[in-house]
DNA sequence: TTGTAGGCGTTATCAA
DNA sequence: TTGATAACGCCTACAA
């Protein structure tokens, strides 16, 4: 026969921690009341209120978030999968996540794919299995199998893409407008006399790279250069490629480069130490992504800075609206890249007022 | 009256996520046998356990990990509290710890502390609250109030510091020997020839920090320096503080100069730039962590390395061993740093021989 | 080997 | 306003 449950609920005199029914008993009072006095929900008489409290207090209560979770079906928890936290250009996007997610009650469950779709499939799947309220997805760039689409689908679980695109996974987007940014890059670099430039360009399989390629391409158009493929190298945003590509196009000579990301730059360079060529004197540099520390070591590197810290906090806003219900149509959010001129570039090696006219000249030719 | 609590169960007919209750009502079976056939615990018959496959299968399900946790009381979750990612020394501990997790099966929520004891406050009851299995802490140097050593202390939560120690905090330790670094770092500048050697120290309420400026002093007694007050900083770790620290510093004109972390080592060399001193020329210099960008800029830093990734990774084996209770005495691992020559300290300046020599030499004067 | 039903700690519904 | 009790979805004695 059942025992009596009111019984055994009540029991736990061990050195348990105290649970909702504990603090109902030492007050005298439902689980109720104390439920409804710890979420200030519905109306309770302040005489009740009083003794819930000072249960609440005496036995050093503190409500079981893994129940609550499991009750309310929500566990304003968010998982975030990059592909490698490690890798510098992610620290500050998690950081901005996570400010945004904290601040609106909501904790970061940090998975690190490092670009493998099987890594990947098996942090969505527990992500979906521990029921996190939303997923921030830097995506692989492989695409969904049917099977996973299925089980987002069916576990209803916002996601937002961040700086990678999903073909056939309509949703919200965060990235940064990159072909403009190669574009700018390029123009700056067409703009203080380079003529041949080279391009170290991430996996094309991934938007971003794509879009950075575009860029290239457009500019190249733009400032009548010609495209020549011997100057391009396909990377895979890792420093080792970088390296590769540095040994691969440097022979030829080109008046400069750009290389889409940090650590493929550092690659590049240790390359160029190799061969003995100097930046910026024997080719000059942009570089993707903007670090404090580019501005005090030599050569001093001219980037497309990207706003990190906003994409992050951009993220998880529109998770967050998602989550509320605030909004059912995707969206895409642009952020604007933005060029810091410093010396590899190759700037400072033309006459002052040149130099100065192509600072502030924004103007196509 | 009460509802048949079997019905009620298995009714569940909407688009909700497929239960157990449906599996088992799918493969004709009750909850347990889909439960053992799921976890593979207690024996089951084949005919059985593949009708349930089947059911899995065919419905699509997927065991809720928050109602496992709750009823296993374990999440198979860890909690990693840090300073800031975005301070280039964490990424490479997060990383580590977080593969050490995934491998085991645990999953890692990211907090920031910002080194607030606020912040980190709210985010230790929430991890609590959470009911995560274990607890890594990058300390604040405040010092835990009674109530949340009780709150730990009741949760029976393991917790490990990481790279501070905590007065009063009786648990495992995962850290570097830094005053061994510091040690190291100030020999290596001194046989090289310097003399008047500055120093930039962390927070000295920070166990590490007061590490590394023990190793500072006992080096120079060791090599016979005399220790200036003047020629001392100290900072918190942080850009502007370094920058500070070079203003204050510089203008004395030390031979060189330790500086006990990466981002004070940026602003430093930024206020060497504004003041028109050049490293390793008007001053050698020794900096905290390495990272794999300081070898192809100028000037090549000279670094103690501090093993980041195997930190990371030492902690969460730690805190698996006090889950597991494979162990409940707690213990102190201690890191090696390693001195990595480069130029920034000067050592090129030297006659060849001299220099060779002293790369070689590992012994006291 | 398999099934039944209680327990995990909440929230939420519905009488009282 | 309160209280009793059914969810939430899983694990697991204990029974059969």
């Amino acid at each position: 026969m059942p025992k009596n449950v009111k019984r055994t609920r009540t029991a736990n005199r061990g050195s348990k921690v105290p649970s909702i029914y504990d603090v109902a008993r030492e007050a005298k009072v439902s689980v109720f009341t104390v439920s409804a006095v710890i979420n200030d929900t519905g109306r309770v008489s302040t005489t009740l209120a009083r003794r819930v409290e000072a249960a609440v207090r005496k036995l050093n209560y503190r409500p079981n978030l893994l129940a609550r979770s499991l009750a309310k079906q929500q566990t304003h928890t968010l998982g975030m999968v990059v592909t490698d936290i490690a890798n510098p250009f992610f620290p500050a996007i998690v950081r901005g996540a996570e400010d945004a997610a904290q601040k609106a009650g909501y904790s970061m469950l940090l998975c690190n794919s490092d670009d493998k779709e099987d890594k990947e499939a098996v942090y969505l799947e527990l992500l979906v299995s521990k029921r996190v309220d939303g997923i921030i997805l830097n995506k692989t760039p492989s695409t969904l199998t049917v099977a996973q689409r299925r089980m987002l689908e069916e576990a209803k679980v916002p996601i937002v893409l961040l700086m990678r695109t999903c073909p056939g996974l309509k949703t919200d987007i965060v990235q940064t407008n990159d072909r403009l940014g190669a574009i700018e890059a390029i123009s700056h670099l067409a703009r203080i006399g380079h003529k041949k430039i080279a391009f170290v360009s991430g996996p094309l399989d991934v938007s971003n790279a794509r879009a950075r390629r575009q860029g290239y391409c457009a500019a190249l158009e733009q400032w009548g250069l010609e495209y020549l493929p011997e100057l391009t190298f396909e990377g895979d945003y890792r420093i080792e490629s970088g390296h590769r590509a540095g040994h691969a196009l440097l022979p030829h000579r080109p008046d400069a480069v750009l290389v889409t990301n940090y650590l493929m730059t550092i690659g590049f360079m240790s390359a160029a130490d190799e061969i003995g060529l100097r930046c910026p004197e024997d080719f000059g540099l942009v570089s993707f992504d903007d670090y404090p520390w580019l501005g005090c070591f030599r050569p001093r590197l001219t980037t497309i800075e990207l706003p990190k810290y906003e994409l992050g906090d951009a993220a998880v806003r529109l998770i967050l609206e998602r989550i509320q219900g605030k909004r059912t149509q995707p969206i895409t959010v642009n952020m604007l890249p933005q060029l810091r001129v410093r010396e590899s570039c190759g700037f400072m090696l033309y006459p002052k007022r040149e130099a100065a006219a192509a600072l502030h000249a924004h103007d196509k030719p």
